[in-house]
DNA sequence: AATGAATGAGAGTTCATTCAT
DNA sequence: GATGAATGAACTCTCATTCAT
C-alpha cells in the first residue's frame, strides 16, 4: 500500500512537473515549434518518459487548455459570495477586476484559455465558466432593474469582451507604452459596467423603464 | 524599357499573389504549420520561387504584419475629415466602430496585426498607427473638454483594449453563441467612449445609445 | 512442496499462454510489428513479466519455430505403425496428406516452420524432423523397387517440395481464387509420389519421365 | 529539351538504383527491418531523396512487388511461340522449368511475388500473369485430350504450387542439403504434368477413367 | 514474481533552404 | 527568372529492454 502510495505520488509530481515546464515552453515557443524533445529537457527527463502520462502532444496541450479555463472560473467563483452591503453592480465591477486580475497574475493560463490555438482544432465553444459566472451576475443586476433593458447576452458580452481586451493586451503586449496600468483597467470595467446602468439618476430612486 | 517593365508588373503580380496566399494560408495554418511547399503549392509556383520575393519564411510573415498594420490604418485615416457636423465624442464612437468593422471584413489583416504571433518575434512596441489615430481623436475630446480629467493614453487605451477585445474575439470565435453582433459591438463602443465623459452636462444626458 | 508445485504449474501455464499468444500474434503482425507492449497487452501481463520467461523477443520468437517443427513431426509420427495392409507407396501419400492437413489444421505453426523469418536470422539447416519421416517412407518404397533408380534424397525432396508448395500456398494466399482444395491436394500429392514409381509395371504403365 | 531530358534521364537513373537497392535490402533484412535511413546509406543518398520517388516506404515496396510479378510473366511470355515441333506438354514441362529457373536466377524477384509480406497488407488476388500464363498452356493440353479429365484450374494450380514449393525452398534455404538441385527440379516439373496425363496410349483413342 | 517507470536508440517523415541547371 | 533535386536537421512517436520497487 505504501509502495504503490509512493509510486503513485511521484507519478503526479512528474505529470505536475510536465504540465507546469509544458504551460511556460507553449508559451514561449508556441504549440508547434515546442518540441517534445526540448520540452523533456527544460524539464529534466527522457522524451520518451512524457509519453507516459500524455498519449501525444496534443492531449498535453488540451489538458493545459481545460485546466487553464478551470483555474479562471475558480478564481472567479472564489468572490461568490457577495454580502448583502455590495451591490449587484458593484460586484460586477469586481469581477471585472478579478478576472483581469487572474489574467495578469496567470498570463500563461489566460493565454491558453484565450489566445493559443493549436492548428486546426477547433474552440468546442460552449460558453466557458468564467462567461457564465459573468452572465449569472449581469443577471442580478438585470433583476435588480440597475440595467437597461438589454438582453443578458448581449450586456454580458459587451462587458465580457472588454475585459478581455485589456486582459490579452497587457499580457501579450507587455512592451507597449502603458498608461497607469491599474487605471486603464479601472477604466476598463468601469466604463463597461457603467454603459449598462439605467438612465436614472443615481440619488434617485429607480423609476420603472419606459417603454 | 517597356520589356523591363512588363517584367517588373509581373514580378509585382507574384509578389502579391504569393502575399495573399500567403496571408489565407497562415490564417488557417498558422506561422509554423504551413510549409512554403504547401504555400507554393497554393500558388501554383514552385516553392523556390518564394525565396525569390522574400527572403525567408520570417520575411514574408512579417511583411504580411506590416501590411496589416498600414491597412488598418488606412481604413481609419479614410474617415479623417471630420465634418463640422459631427462632435469629436460622436467621431470617436464612429471610430470605433469603424475599427471593429475593419477587423470584422478583414479578420485575416487584424489577426496578423494583433493576434498572430510567430514563435519567439517579439512585438517591436512603438504604438501602431491605429492606436496613434485613436490617441489623436481622444486629445480632440480631452481638449474640447468633453472628457474627464484623465490622461489622454489612459483614456485612448481604454477604448482601444475594449474595442480590440470585441475585434479580436469576434474573429476568433465565431462559433461562440454571440448574442446579436451589432447590438455587442454598439454596446461595447459607447460604453468605452461614454464611460470617459465629463459627468453630467444639462444638454447631453447620454442615454440613447448612438449608432 | 506442494506450494513449489503450484507455483511451477502457474508459471508454466503463463509460459504456455505467452507462446499461444505471441504465435497468433507474430502471425497477423510479422515479427518486427508485433511489440512486447502489445503482446503483453493481448495476454493480459505486465511487458516486463514476458522476460522472465524469455530473454528477449529473439528466444520467444526461436522457440515458436523449434516448438512448430516439432509438432510437424510427431503429427507425421503418430501416423507411423503403418499396417501390413498399406504398402509404402500408398502410405507415402497418406503421409503427403496429413502433411498438407496438418498445414491447414496449424497454419500458424506451418508458418513459424517455413515461412516466416526473423530479420537476419540464418535457418541452421539440418533437415528438420518432418523431412527425415518423409525420407524414411521413401526409403522403403525404394527398399522395397516401388520406386525407379532415384537418390532417396532427390526423391524425398522432390515430394517434400511439391507438398510444401501447396501447403504454403493454400495458407499464404487464402483469397487466391482455388479450385476445389482437396482434389488439387490430392492431385499434387499423387503426382509427385506417382512421377516416382518404376516405370514398367503391368499394372501401373507410368510411361518415362520427358525431360 | 536537352536539359529537361538530362534531368529526366539522371532521374530515372537514381529511380532505378533506389529500386534495385531497395531490392537487395528488404531480402535481407525485411520490410520491417530494413530503415529507409539504411537504405539511403546503401544507395549513397540522403534519405529524404528517396522521398521524391516514392511517396513513402510501403509504395516503395509494392512497386517492387509489381515489379517482381511483371518480370516473371515476361520471363514466361519470352517463351511464348511454340514452334509446331513441340508437343503442348513438352512445353508445359519447359515452362514449368522456366519458371523455377526465373525463381533461381532471379531470388529478389521471386520472394517479393510469392513469399515477402508487408504487415497488414493484403493481396488483392486476381490471379497473377504467371498463373494466367501457365494455365493458359494447361489448357492447351487439355484441348489437345493429352491431360485427364480435370477441372483446367484444378490441373493448372496442383502444376503451379509443385513448381512453387520447389522454387521457393530452393531460395529461402539455400544451406538445405539438397540433393542434386536439377534432378529435384526436373523431378518435380515432370512429376507435376505427368501426373495429369490421360492413360490412354498416344496412340490409341482415350478410354474412360476409373475411379 | 510481478510491475511499470524510465531510457536511449531509432523509426518514418517533413521541412526550410540551397544551388546547379 | 524559375525549377526542382538534394540535403541535413528536426520533428513526433514507438520500441525493446532494464531495474527499482
Amino acid at each position: 500500500m505504501k509502495k504503490q502510495s509512493l509510486r503513485q505520488r511521484y507519478r503526479q509530481e512528474l505529470r505536475r512537473t510536465i504540465l507546469e515546464s509544458a504551460r511556460e515552453a507553449f508559451l514561449l515557443d508556441g504549440y508547434e515549434s515546442l518540441s517534445m524533445r526540448a520540452l523533456a529537457e527544460r524539464i529534466g527527463c527522457s522524451h520518451g518518459s512524457i509519453y507516459l502520462h500524455f498519449k501525444d502532444k496534443d492531449e498535453l496541450f488540451d489538458c493545459l487548455v481545460e485546466e487553464s479555463f478551470a483555474q479562471l472560473g475558480e478564481a472567479l467563483l472564489a468572490l461568490k459570495p457577495r454580502g448583502k452591503k455590495i451591490d449587484s453592480v458593484a460586484f460586477l465591477k469586481k469581477a471585472g477586476r478579478a478576472y483581469v486580475e487572474f489574467g495578469l497574475k496567470n498570463p500563461g493560463a489566460y493565454e491558453f484559455a484565450f489566445v493559443l490555438r493549436r492548428p486546426r482544432a477547433s474552440h468546442p465553444e460552449k460558453p466557458h465558466p468564467a462567461y457564465e459566472y459573468m452572465r449569472s451576475v449581469v443577471q442580478e443586476c438585470i433583476d435588480e432593474k440597475r440595467f437597461r433593458r438589454i438582453s443578458v447576452d448581449a450586456a454580458s458580452q459587451s462587458v465580457w469582451t472588454a475585459v478581455h481586451g485589456i486582459t490579452s493586451l497587457l499580457i501579450s503586449r507587455p512592451d507597449f507604452p502603458w498608461a497607469d496600468k491599474k487605471t486603464v483597467i479601472a477604466q476598463v470595467v468601469d466604463s463597461a459596467v457603467n454603459g449598462l446602468l439605467s438612465p436614472a439618476r443615481p440619488m434617485r430612486p429607480m423609476r420603472k423603464i419606459s417603454r
